[in-house]
DNA sequence: GATCGTTTCAAACGTCTGTTTGAAACAGAC
DNA sequence: GTCTGTTTCAAACAGACGTTTGAAACGATC
């Protein structure tokens, strides 16, 4: 348990003790099988400990669980940081590059992040672990995706509805993770190999929601938008 | 197995045959805990059946588990059925029912419904029982969906850019249903119970879409997008 | 009532699970 | 070398799981 404090230890996640090689092993079984149908013999023949292993060190299978939850919360913040603007950059090109990067980091376009699914179970079946991921992860974003959207509105709508619309855009980016086999499955594989991936969705995203607040042309060219019952905004 | 065509048995799923009674059991079981944890004997306790009727019915667990989705499924078509409209409805009406049905049928606001959780787990992680399901239940739908914005942009957008905007209507929808706990972490509880119902999330939702595609207003009201290729939107 | 196929039941089977255990292997200090 | 604390291992443990079984209960037909 107790880490020796040699020059070894400074940085070797490739190989170091048992409980390293433990912690990436259990994410990957459990973002794969859930927890349930993971056994503790598969992760430690992963692993190449033995089975007794995870119980001298994480005392039982809960919290092996809950610790390759943050493990791999960790690696995936450190893989893809969080864009950063210089000052002036236009609000339009901010809400394109968190898109972009919301895109990368969700659905890891090349290698398929094992950490991200194991993230998602915990989106869709909160336990212990979530409270503290939506704390330091998610909220965060979040609270930036708000800031960014009260830029482009010039601070024009309250922070319910500018709420409102960040779910919007981060419900956009999150039915391509969650539902992306049933996303396959409904459109032709043609259209799904053209349109779905990382440039065309985030173009697509940026431009539906910066239309949708008004800042930035209808998805419709010739779009002539007649606001009915007494409401002249558009040319004059 | 046979069932007797009796007088009563035309409408009385209360307490039907071992077989009826263990399908809903089932069901609400494999929604709540998941396949793995799911147990037989748990199963048909709250069934009250012997825990030999899941295999003389059904054969194996599997196949229970399969037959269950598709019952689910079933009746949760008889409960919430689609829109139907009078020839001639205006296309942003059907949008907006779509929607409101969309999100009624996800969220049951109400009751909690155990059918959708159970058909989220297989969106999640399709398995033999998912094909039928979305060639049978989502395909037709989402077919609407898109014969619905192709109405609506005056059919001016090829079909790929319709289903993008398509899966956007939905992505809004979904990530309620599919993330609604992490969702409700990350907005403070009264803006969650003043915004989060019903008829508040058809509305925005609907406004956002159709200002999207330029059949509405933006969301910002005095919003003046210039087109112009330099984007100097903001006040300068 | 006797006979038949169908349905229900309590009990058991074999297997796999998470966990424990006691001894062996190892490393450093004396 | 011996001693001490830590880490690894093969083997076993108790319990829960899906599944099977053989007999009892049932309902219709003769």
């Amino acid at each position: 348990m107790i880490r020796s404090n040699s020059e070894k230890t400074l940085e070797t996640p490739l190989l170091g003790d048992a409980k390293d090689r433990i912690l990436p092993a259990a994410g990957r079984e459990f973002a794969e099988k859930g927890y349930e149908a993971t056994t503790i013999r598969d992760i430690c023949l992963t692993a190449g400990v033995n089975v007794a292993a995870v119980n001298y060190y994480f005392g039982d299978k809960q919290r092996l669980y809950i610790e390759s939850v943050k493990h791999a919360h960790r690696e995936r913040v450190r893989q893809v940081p969080e864009p950063d603007w210089a000052p002036g950059t236009p609000a339009p090109e901010k809400l394109r590059d968190f898109i972009g990067n919301l895109l990368e980091r969700m659905l890891g376009f090349g290698q398929p992040p094992w950490q991200v699914r194991l993230m998602l179970r915990e989106i869709l079946h909160p336990t212990e672990a979530c409270r503290e991921l939506v704390e330091d992860y998610f909220r965060p974003h979040f609270e930036l995706l708000v800031s960014i959207l009260g830029e482009l509105t010039e601070e024009s709508l309250d922070d319910r509805t500018l709420r409102l619309i960040a779910l919007s855009v981060i419900g956009q980016c999150f039915l391509y993770r969650a539902a992306g086999d049933v996303v396959g499955m409904l459109v032709p594989d043609e259209a799904a190999d053209a349109d779905h991936t990382l440039p065309r969705l985030t173009n697509h995203i940026t431009a539906f929601s910066l239309a949708a607040i008004g800042a930035g042309p209808p998805l419709v060219p010739a779009a002539d938008f007649r606001p009915g019952p007494a409401s002249e905004s558009r040319s004059q």
